[in-house]
DNA sequence: CAATAAGTTGCAGCTAATTGCAAACAGCCA
DNA sequence: TGGCTGTTTGCAATTAGCTGCAACTTATTG
């Protein structure tokens, strides 16, 4: 998660390749997509899907699934579920813009909260287990006040 | 979260009551399902049901799947996405119990770990916003050290 | 620069999870 | 107790997401 937040083509074609992988124009429309949205903004799969469709540049709704998978996996992205439907996608910056997500089990309402003690967590327990650090994320759920008060 | 643990047929009962909803035969027998398995076991959906039907309590997978829904909602079960392809559920214990959850991006690996700050961080997040803390986990993605030797 | 090897795409089909609806059931009141 | 109201169940159908496979693209080698 270190230098995560600095990909761009070439250091991405370059992590890629030392993988077997490839940067393909279909990889490198989605990274752009997540690069060019306003950092903590994070999107679903159908959603990305149909905003690149309108940007002509289509791409299949498996290629979109995949290469979200793949980037999650190499760390690029962060994979959340938040507890609706879907499955987002954001991309994992640095320290500066890396946050957390409290949500009503209720309404579904998502805040976005920062908190550098997690990340330091994070850090100690994967050396600890002497794993590589991708992402590390906090989820609290709760009941927010508007839902507590209809409800109750 | 602060009682969670400690619910038994009535208090859950109780609880439903409060809300217009009831403890149906079906319900007491996931909960009751659950409280018998050791601390910090998780379970798909699939496997509960499976695991009913041997105990010749058939429930319909769709009553499982709405009622493991209802209990995280509730703050009862912790809703865990482990990374595949499939949801999981175990009793949201007492402070005693609770843990989090380091994964493994290639293998699926799953460690268990405690770490009582973060239930620290999650009660001051939650109060700051007015919330009703039901749940709390951290989530650590990375790449264990059996994969970083095979992959790299 | 052609031939071969390896990875990726898009389609179609599949799986886990969710939801609409009618039937069944529990709680409440007369 | 019997009828009324609102909840829950189980089935069938739907949705989000994943995967096998053939066609295609990119990289490597001679």
């Amino acid at each position: 998660m270190t230098q995560s937040f600095s990909y761009n083509e070439n250091s991405l074609k370059a992590e890629l390749h030392q993988k077997g992988g490839r940067l393909t124009p279909q990889r490198e429309k989605i990274l752009k997509f997540f690069q060019e949205l306003s950092s903590g903004e994070h999107l679903s799969a159908e959603a990305l899907h149909l905003m690149l469709k309108e940007k002509e540049a289509h791409i299949s709704i498996s290629t979109v699934y995949r290469t979200l998978k793949l980037m999650a996996q190499m760390g690029i992205l962060r994979e959340l579920d938040l507890g609706d439907d879907f499955k987002y996608y954001e991309l994992n910056g640095p320290r500066l813009t890396h946050h957390h997500h409290l949500v009503c089990t209720r309404c579904d309402k998502v805040i976005e909260f920062k908190q550098d003690t997690v990340l330091s967590i994070g850090t100690k327990i994967t050396e600890k287990e002497g794993f590589q650090l991708l992402d590390c994320q906090l989820l609290i759920h709760g009941v927010c006040p508007s839902c507590q008060r209809s409800i109750a």
